[in-house]
This record gives structure tokens, sequence and C-alpha cells, in this order.
DNA sequence: CTGAAAGCGCTAACAA
DNA sequence: TTGTTAGCGCTTTCAG
């Protein structure tokens, strides 16, 4: 069986090819009649158009490039799966682009993978969305783009975000509602741009509980699993040590747990532990972690909706903002508890 | 600056636009110095085929699909790098599409897929390669594919494997050797295809050790963290309970991992827990967790090699076989260390 | 509002 | 061993 193409479809429609294009692409001075009859013969045909010719004729190629550079495979996934079913949707084909964001010749790479593969737009995860020389470079070149979760609000048309601030605060005040007042903090990766607002977060929660920052509270990760063990052991080895630890991400607050395991304290009873991502990590580790949901599908679903109407030229509605949401487990608990 | 085309080529070196087509394609039939002057033609001016012209024009499309139902994201993840390394190193784009094994409509679906994306082949991820529907359709519409771990070596001219079974009885024999003999098994889901050799590996160990088999210390997961969880609640509420257990995956023995940890034993002093695939979070609970590495990148490396080989009609060699290692942690230890 | 004709950049026959 | 000529299925002019 061959495939149906638009002259089919065109015939028996009983009107010109050119016409059926009109309809496929939702193109204007076509009599609304004619607009059924067309759409009637698509069906009755089962059609869809080839989008090899389709690239090879206009000017589109309706493929999207899909960036990322992130250790977490659970957030990757999530990302893909809500582009994914944004863009078929819409006959869109994505391109996912694994890369290495410390890689100076990057910037060269994907102004080549744009031109090359006729990318339509770019999707940017972090830590992408935090590359400013990638950023700019894509404006420059007029190429369409969306970051998820960028590091500040300076271009919100192009941008999806999270409340990590809020949310953060908000952590920080629940674990100071059960009593802890020596809370500490592991900071993610510097080059993480959404690391700055947690840590943020963090430093409000405190004061809005009346609790004094304490430098010596603060560690520095790295958002991997061994970075946190080893920020929090610093922190666990200190003469007054924190009853509870807020990292920056779940595998630090894991590695946090491994160290004060293994210094023998126990959780939460001797100290509370929170994450932030909700990874599946976080719920199958003993016992499982207190940490933040963000909507990670839901965001990415969002990005790919506001690419696909900036590559038609429509417009991008207001500032998009989806909710993290905290999720209390097993690992924190009251002081002394 | 536009992209170059074939005719820009041909120009340069002097010959006609078939004769650089013939050079692109590896074809025979051209003499060795036009071949030397199309190839410096073609790096002088950087060209590039486009692909949506040789997909419309030709018989091929430089498309494969890559199939995958798998909960695990870091197992999806190394699939996809592997097979996009790969790929992209011979100029073959990858389709990445999740599914439903479960969805009766599937086989129609992903025929369907193949047709309209015109893929030239597949390749199938566990739990997709135990799908004999799947599998025959294929087989009978000569559509090339390739399968990831499949549960037979009855078509081992499609097939990348890994040792399951011998592994398994090295892990078993493994904990036998540290005095362990009431050792549990927890069995995965029965629709995978690798559970059925895991088991039987664990069976051998057991009498490789002279340890005789007890119908009572096995138990029934899902693949899932819960369902090992479960499966293991059960084994140790018995009057003799397993001083190990050992889990089909990663996350069943984190499941068995939490179940012993809230009944109060530790690990691996009162019970050795060992799992499979070596996933990330096997590295970031506490203790860290015995385990098996799939060479899970490896073998899909080798999946897309003899894919695009079947697709040239280049004949495939013989049994692909990738050896899982065994990677020992903390989770295990001494019988009543 | 609709249609005819000219490509997009390549591969597939077929000729030479 | 090489070149010529038709398309592949669609979008884009440009004319009606």
């Amino acid at each position: 069986m061959r495939k149906t193409t638009i002259e089919e479809v065109a015939a028996l429609a009983r009107v010109s090819i050119k016409t059926v294009s009109r309809v496929i692409n939702d193109e204007p001075n076509v009599r609304d009649t004619t607009r059924l009859k067309v759409r009637d013969a698509i069906d009755r045909l089962g059609y869809r158009p080839d989008q090899s010719a389709r690239r090879l004729a206009g000017a589109r190629s309706y493929l999207v490039g899909l960036l990322y550079d992130n250790p977490s495979a659970s957030y990757v996934i999530d990302v893909q799966s809500g582009v994914l079913d944004r863009c078929r949707a819409e006959n869109y084909e994505i391109l996912i682009n694994p890369c290495d964001y410390k890689n100076h010749a990057l910037c060269a790479e994907i102004e080549n993978l744009v031109r090359h593969a006729r990318l339509d737009g770019l999707i940017l995860t972090p830590p992408l969305s935090d590359h400013q020389e990638l950023v700019s470079m894509l404006r420059k070149q007029l190429i369409p783009f969306v970051m998820v979760a960028p590091p500040n609000q300076s271009d919100p048309a192009r941008s999806v975000f999270t409340n990590d601030r809020d949310v953060c605060r908000e952590m920080t005040r629940y674990l100071a509602s059960l009593g802890h007042e020596r809370i500490g903090y592991i900071i993610g990766h510097p080059d993480h741009g959404a690391v700055g607002a947690r840590y943020r977060g963090y430093q409000e929660g405190l004061s809005g509980a009346g609790i004094r920052f304490r430098k010596g509270l603060i560690g520095q990760g790295y958002n991997s699993f061994i970075s946190g063990e080893e920020a929090a052991r610093q922190l666990l080895k200190r003469k007054v040590r924190p009853t509870a630890i807020f990292a920056g991400n779940d595998e630090m607050a894991a590695g946090a747990m491994k160290a004060a395991h293994e210094m023998g304290l126990t959780i939460p009873g001797d100290l509370s532990v929170a994450g932030f991502d909700d990874v599946p990590l976080a719920s199958q580790i003993w016992p499982s972690l207190t940490t933040i949901r963000q909507p990670i599908r839901a965001m990415s679903e969002k990005a790919a909706d506001i690419l696909l109407n900036q590559i038609r030229g429509e417009p991008v509605n207001g500032l998009q903002m989806i909710p993290s949401v905290m999720v209390i487990r097993d690992s924190t608990g009251p002081i002394g508890g």
C-alpha cells in the first residue's frame, strides 16, 4: 500500500493541490465549504503530508532541537516526553541533542546544527539556559528558542519558570516549624542558574522564621551525590552541627544522608534532610526524602508550546510560571525526634 | 550564507552531479582519482548532503526508530546515547519513540510509524524485545530491526545479548562464599525476558555452591521499588528468614533494603542485599548496593551497528554478547558480619 | 478565493 | 566509468 499523496486528496476533493496545501497549512483564503471538503478527503484517505517533501520545498523544517547537558536521567526523560507530546501533536519532530556546556566550540556547533539540520527552533534546558554566549548567539542570529528555567527573568517571552525561591523559602520555614534552628544548606553547582534563587529562598526562609543566617552552616556542592556527601560531612563535623540540612538537589541530599549514616547519626532523629527535584531516588532511599517536586514535564510542554507559537509568529502570552510543590516524606521530623 | 549543494560540488570537481552522488553513497564504479577529486571538493566546500532531499528522492530515509517502554530513565538515556553516537557518525538520525507495550494497538501503530516516517529500521529495547507479536510483524513485513537483550537466542543475527545467567550464577556463588546459605531471590516482572535467565542463574549458583533450592525463599516482584519492598517483607517475615537477598534489579533491591531497615535489620550485618543493573541509585543509597553492571551503552552501540549493517545489506557477524560484570559495594558482607 | 507551473536537492533509471 | 533526464511530494511564486 503506497502512501497517499496530496494529489490524490486534491482529486478526491476536486480541487487543486495548492488548495489542499492551503488547508494543510491553515492558510487563509479558502472558502469554508472548500476547506471542509478538503478536510473530509484528507480524513477519508488517512492522508498525512510527507515531512521530507515539505522540508525540501518549504522554508520550514518542522524540526526543533532539544538541547541538554544534565546528569539527571530522569530530568532529561521528563523533558523529552513533555516536548515530544507537544511537538508530535503539532506534526513537529524533535532532534535530541546532548551537549557539553563546557565545550568552547559549543556555540559554533549549535549554529552549525541549526543550519545543517535546518532546525526551526531550539529548546534549552539547564544548564544550557544559563549559557549566556549561546543565548546571545541565538538572539543575534534570530533563531527561535525558548529556555526552561533560565537564571533570570530578563526574557520572559522566551522562558518558562518555576518558583524555586518561594518554595525553598517555604521548605526552610517548614524545617524551622519543626523546631530546627541550625538549618544547614548545601548550595548547588555555581554554573546552574537556579542555584542562586534556591539559596536566596533558603535565606529568606530563615529570616522569615526569625533565625539568624550563619555562614558556617553553608556548604558548597556541585549537584553530585559525592559533592553533597563531602559538604555534609564538613557541616556535621562542626562543634555545633546542624540539626537539619537542606540541599539544593536530591542527589546532594542523598549524599548528605550517606554522610550522616556513616557518622552514626539517625535520620530524622538526629538530622533532618531535605532535597529538591523529587527524582525517583527520593522515594527509593531510606528514609524516603522530603523534597520539592519540580513540574518538569509541565514546564517542557509549556516550553514547546511557546516555541511553536514563536515559530509561527503568533504572539506569546505573559510570564509562564509553573509552581513546584513540597513533598513531605520521612527524612524530616521534629528536632530531637 | 546559503547551503552548498551537490551541483556546486560537481562544478568544482568538474564531474556530473551523479558522480558526486556516487561518492557520497560509497557506490562502486568510480575511478579512484575521480573519487579523490570529488572528496576534495566536498571538503573544500564543507558540503553535507541535504537529508530531506535524499529522503524524498531515494528509497532510504536515513532514519531509524528507537522503541522503548522502560521505567528506568537511566536505562533509556544510556540506550539513547549509545545509539545516537553510532547513528550520527553514519549520518543517520534517530526517532525516539516511547511506547506502551501493553497497548493492544501497538503493532498497528508501529507499522504506521514505520510507513509514515519511512523508517529504515527499528531498535527494540526490553520489554519491547520480548513482544512476540511485534517481532513477528516486523519479520513478516521485512522491516529491518534489532533487539537489545531479547528473551532467547532464536534470532542471533538481530540480537545483542549480555550474560545475565552467568553473572547471576556468579553473584549467587559470591553470596554463598560469604557464608550465606539462605539466599533469597526476588524475581522481576514476568513480561521481561531477561527475568528467566537471571532466575536460572541464581538457581545454578545455588546448586553450584551445594545449597538446596527452597521455594520459600523466592519472592515475586514486578521490577518496581514497591514490589521489591513487599516481596522482601514477606521473605523477611518467615520463621527462617534469608540472610541475603538477591533481587532481579536495583529498584527492587532498594525496596528490599527499605523493608529490612523498617524491620530493624542492619545491612549487611543482618542481611546482605544485591541487585542488578547498576543504575545511579545503586551508588546513591546507603549502604551502597552490590550489583551487576549491565553494559547498556555498549550493547546499544552494537545494536545500532548491527541495524545499520542490516539496512545496507551487509553481512552480520556471529553472536553478539557483551558481558555484565559484578560490582561489589557495601550492601553485602559475611554472614552475621 | 483558486489554480498552473516552477522548483527544493537529491537519487534512480537509463544512456553513452 | 561517467553523464542525462526524470521524478520524489510538497511549497512558492504568479496568474487568473
